[in-house]
DNA sequence: GTGAAAGCGCTAACAC
DNA sequence: GTGTTAGCGCTTTCAC
């Protein structure tokens, strides 16, 4: 029977352990089995042989609780049913991976309550620093974030208040981009089509700035379509066919929330026979690959995901050595132009 | 300037303040703000005020050295390029956080060398418990999880034989399923087409399957062509073009990898006037959204990842908790039968 | 219901 | 180059 259910101690061999066997003391042990310390040769050879021959693991809770820094980095994501914050939270991985560090997760499902209570567990292993991608804080979170003394990065969006360091891109300013672009192609009537927006503020702000965009033009958007539930190929499927049944008149070009829901509508008018972009223009946002590899490649922003994330973990770990990382890094969006719009 | 670069200590608070504030000794502060320990109502109170006072946030790596479980679960998958992993990931986070436990994240890329050093370092943490979807496990690997004193659950396959515990299904019988459902429906000429699958035994697993389904009624698998790189819906429109153009007779049905491939073989053939099924027919795997929502949905096999994920994490936790779940929990694939074959 | 003492496994600081 | 001492912040005994 496992051994982890009741039963004695039959504890993992210790540092202290391993000093005895190698016949020096816990201190030169330690410092052997670290690299950038000064011990003999010969000393750290016997050190290593004797962790070896006990399939020595350090505790780097004991490490950490006595001075060393911890190797364990916070991330509080919104979401992981789409690709979109994977993509983000691979980036950090790796670029965490490279120095030696760990993320330790907790999704918020974009509930700013649950997203304080990870932050409070996640502060309680004492991390070294702390990726998050925030809805919308609460005080307490914003207060928590304050106090704790570490380098702190909010990816994604870099429209609101820094509480230290930000990467991202503005989502404000790709929406409008996509305004203009469209309005460039010769587009006048819009509508919009999103998911439950009122979770997910960046593609609020995508929203605003498309509008924002359109009124430079002198242009109303003529329709705005928010569908209940989370984004999906589906969601759009059934949200453009609701939109062109429910519409006065048809509008050129629609701009939607993410390329989930534009390629839900390029699949709805496959079927139903009516052709992109000449009798109605789609714009997606982010970029995604299976939109890019339509029969028509959808007209899109992309969002460099990874990169993000990676930069992010890079500013981390820049702090944590000394350096002073740029407090914003912006990874810009693209325009895509696809074959949709 | 923040001080987390140099300065001074700058500690923060600990049991021991908050226990002097409320006029009482560590240990009865500590009863009193973890729960299920007998403290007077009033003492109790006064604690939490002044925990509360001084914004203390329990530090958990003194927590568990000192005797407490550890609230770590060290997760170690081999990619979130595709959603696939990343939805094992988030059923697991979501079990995990209900019991209060968090994921510390390796991503191995599919190499047995680095899957070791990862959960070498996970080990460091003195996790709890242990998930993995182990691609080809090293000897020392596999030793150190025998040494690991915690419950282990490997994810995604139940062929192999079992360190503890394992939760997914057999990859071999799915591809078996395919082959049987395929020939049910008439098809005779087969052709497989995969990503590079040296890395992933897995899908190497369905191939077995179905080509051993095959044999069972008398049919041989007249191609197979393997595509460098990780798949993809590109990936998979090239390889369809490529097989279709250098095939000497074109096959009447076509397995893939998984359903990244497929949909980019559908993409083909829409842009390539091949209907399908009547030319061609097509089948995936993974049941992803996309496929469903493509005007033809995609036959495929659905596979429960989130539910394989949430399961693995409820494994763990039972366990943990002194219960005794079964080692092997099997979360049954399904055959999904759409419009292209 | 509360407390004193001891120790978890390690490292920083200061010797020598 | 190596060792001694003194903690890190908490929880587990075992008392009372």
């Amino acid at each position: 029977m496992d051994s982890h259910e009741n039963d004695k101690p039959a504890r993992r061999p210790t540092l202290s352990q391993v000093a005895r066997i190698a016949g020096v003391s816990e201190i030169t042990a330690s410092r052997a089995l670290r690299n950038g310390s000064v011990v003999a040769k010969a000393t750290r050879a016997r050190v290593e042989k004797a962790a070896r021959a006990l399939n020595y693991v350090p505790n780097r809770l004991a490490g950490t609780l006595a001075g060393g820094a911890s190797r364990q980095v916070g991330v509080i994501l919104p979401s992981l049913s789409n690709i979109v914050f994977a993509d983000v939270l691979k980036g950090l991985e790796a670029r965490l991976e490279d120095d030696g560090y760990h993320p330790i997760l907790g999704i918020s499902h974009y509930d700013p309550k649950r997203e304080e209570q990870l932050l409070r567990d996640l502060l309680m292993w004492r991390p070294a620093g702390l990726v998050l991608a925030p809805a919308q804080m609460t005080e307490a979170t914003r207060s928590l974030l304050g106090a704790a003394d570490m380098p702190i990065v909010e990816v994604m969006d870099i429209d609101r208040p820094v509480t230290d360091m930000a990467v991202g891109f503005s989502h404000h300013t790709a929406g409008r981009a996509m305004a203009h672009f469209l309005v460039g192609r010769g587009y006048r009537k819009f509508a919009y089509l999103g998911h439950d927006i009122s979770t997910d503020f960046r593609a609020l702000a995508r929203l605003d700035g498309f509008r924002e965009g359109l009124a430079e033009i002198g242009v109303a958007l003529s329709e705005t379509r928010i569908m209940q539930g989370p984004s999906s190929v589906l969601l759009g499927k059934q949200g453009i066919e609701a939109l062109l049944r429910d519409a006065s008149e048809r509008p050129e070009a629609v701009f939607f929330s993410n390329d989930d829901m534009a390629v839900g509508a390029v699949f709805h008018c496959q079927g139903a026979g009516i052709a992109n972009p000449d009798d109605l223009a789609l714009a997606g946002f982010n970029g995604l690959s299976i939109g890019q590899a339509l029969p028509t490649p959808l007209t899109t922003i992309a969002s460099n995901r990874e990169e993000i994330g990676f930069a992010a973990a890079d500013s981390i770990v820049q702090k944590l050595r000394g350096l002073a990382p740029q407090s914003v890094r912006r990874i810009d969006f693209r325009l895509v132009p696809g074959a949709t719009a």
